[in-house]
DNA sequence: ACGAATCTAACGAACGTTAGATAGATTCCC
DNA sequence: GGGAATCTATCTAACGTTCGTTAGATTCGT
C-alpha cells in the first residue's frame, strides 16, 4: 500500500517537481531547474529518476498516496456521509487556497492525451482511486443500520454511487480550475453545498448513529 | 463583436494550433509542426502570428467567439431555461465526443499560472463570457412573465444566478477532464441531469410560454 | 512596381540524456 | 584491524534535438 521509501534528496526532488507540475504541467518541469532548487546538478537528478517519465509517475503516485492518507477511511460506521464529503471538499480547498496551486491530477488530466503512457496511467489510477473512495463513502452510509455489506445485495446502488462519485470528483476538479483562472476561490468553496444537496437527495434518508 | 477577419491560411494555422493546444496545452504547439500541417515553413507562420503569445491569444479568442455563436441568445423569451442549459451541455459533449479532444480553456485554464499574460487574460475572458451567458440564461427565465429587466429590480437573484452559473461551468469543465482521463464519456453526459436538478431547484417554478 | 506571402539560412537558448571521473562512505575478507 | 573492493551520490562535459525568432532574398499576382 505504502509507496517506495525515497531518500531525503529524492523527496526534495519530488517536492520541487510536484510544485512545478501543478503550476505548469508535465513539460514545465526541467531537470536543470529541479537541480538548481535542490542544490545539485541536472545529471545527478537522473541518478534518482533516470527518465522524466519515471519522475512524472513517481510524483503522481506519491500524490495519490498522500491524498488518500489525508482522506482516511471511507467506511467508518460512526461517521455521517456528509462528513466524509465535506472532508473530500476540504482536501481540494486546501490544495488551491493554502498551497496556492491546483490539484496535480487536474493539471495532468487536462493534458493527458499528450502525456507519456506511464504518467497518464498513473493519472488514470488517481481518478479511479478517488472515485472508489467517494463511492464507498456514499454507499456505506446507506448500509449503516444493517450488516448487508458482505452479502453484496445492493448492486444497483453501487452503480448509482459510482455515477454520483464520478460527478463529485469531476465537479471538484472543474470548479478548482474555474476558481483558479477567475482568481475567485469561492467558486470552489461554493461547490460544497451544491454537492451536499445532490448527495442528500441521492441517499434515501437513512441517518447514521452519532459519532 | 466579431473577431478579426483572418486570411484562409491564417485560419488553417489557427485550426492546427487549436487542435494541438487542446491535446497538449500551450507548450505542445510548435511553429515547425504547425507549418508542416498547413504546408509552409515555420518562418512563414511568424508572418501571420509574429509571436507565439499572439497565436495563443488568437486561438482562444476565436474559440470564445465560435462557442458563443453556437450557444446563441441566452435571453430568448420563447425558450425554457432547461433548453438553454441543455444546449450548453451539448456544446461540451460535442467537443469531447465528436472532436475527441477536451475544451480548449479547460486545458489552458489548468496551466493558467504558467501562461503568457496575454493568453491567460484571454482564457480568463472566456470564462467570464461563459459565466455571463449562463447567468443570463438562468435569470431571464425567472423574469419571463414581466418586463422588469431594465428596472434592475433583482440584484440578489443576479448574484445567485452568477454563483450557480460559475458552478455549472466549473462542473462541465471538470467532468470533461474526468471523462477524458477515464475514457468514459458518460461522466460528461451524466452531468446534464445533475445540473438540471440543481437548476430546477434554484428557479422558483415559473414555467415560460411554450416555444 | 509594389505589396503580400513565402522561402532559405541561421542564431542562441533550452531541453533530456549519457559517458565517465571523483570523492566519500561502507562492506568484505584475509 | 587494515587494506581492497564495492556502493552511493555527486560532479564535469558534452551530445544531438528542438525550440522561438530574425534577417534578408524570392516569388507572384495586381
Amino acid at each position: 500500500m505504502a509507496g517506495p521509501n525515497y531518500s531525503e534528496k529524492a523527496n526534495e526532488i519530488l517536492n520541487a517537481a510536484e510544485l512545478r507540475m501543478r503550476q505548469g504541467g508535465f513539460d514545465a518541469v526541467s531537470y536543470r531547474d529541479l537541480a538548481a532548487v535542490v542544490g545539485i546538478k541536472a545529471s545527478s537528478v537522473h541518478y534518482h529518476f533516470p527518465q522524466k517519465a519515471d519522475l512524472g509517475r513517481a510524483v503522481v503516485e506519491r500524490y495519490t498516496t498522500k491524498l488518500l492518507a489525508f482522506l482516511g477511511a471511507p467506511d467508518d460506521p460512526t461517521e455521517f456521509v456528509e462528513t466524509r464529503i465535506k472532508r473530500l471538499c476540504s482536501a481540494y480547498q486546501h490544495a488551491l487556497i493554502h498551497e496556492e496551486v491546483p490539484c496535480l491530477c487536474c493539471v495532468l488530466g487536462a493534458e493527458s492525451l499528450d502525456l507519456p503512457a506511464v504518467v497518464s496511467q498513473a493519472v488514470n489510477h488517481f481518478f479511479v482511486q478517488m472515485i472508489h473512495w467517494t463511492a464507498t463513502a456514499l454507499l456505506t452510509g446507506c448500509e449503516a443500520q444493517g450488516d448487508r455489506d458482505s452479502s453484496g445485495s445492493l448492486p444497483s446502488d453501487r452503480q448509482a454511487a459510482e455515477v454520483l462519485a464520478k460527478h463529485i470528483i469531476g465537479t471538484l476538479q472543474g470548479t478548482m480550475i474555474t476558481a483558479l483562472t477567475l482568481q475567485d476561490p469561492d467558486v470552489l468553496t461554493n461547490a460544497e453545498p451544491f454537492l451536499l444537496r445532490l448527495v442528500s437527495s441521492a441517499i434515501p434518508t437513512t441517518p447514521e448513529r452519532q459519532p
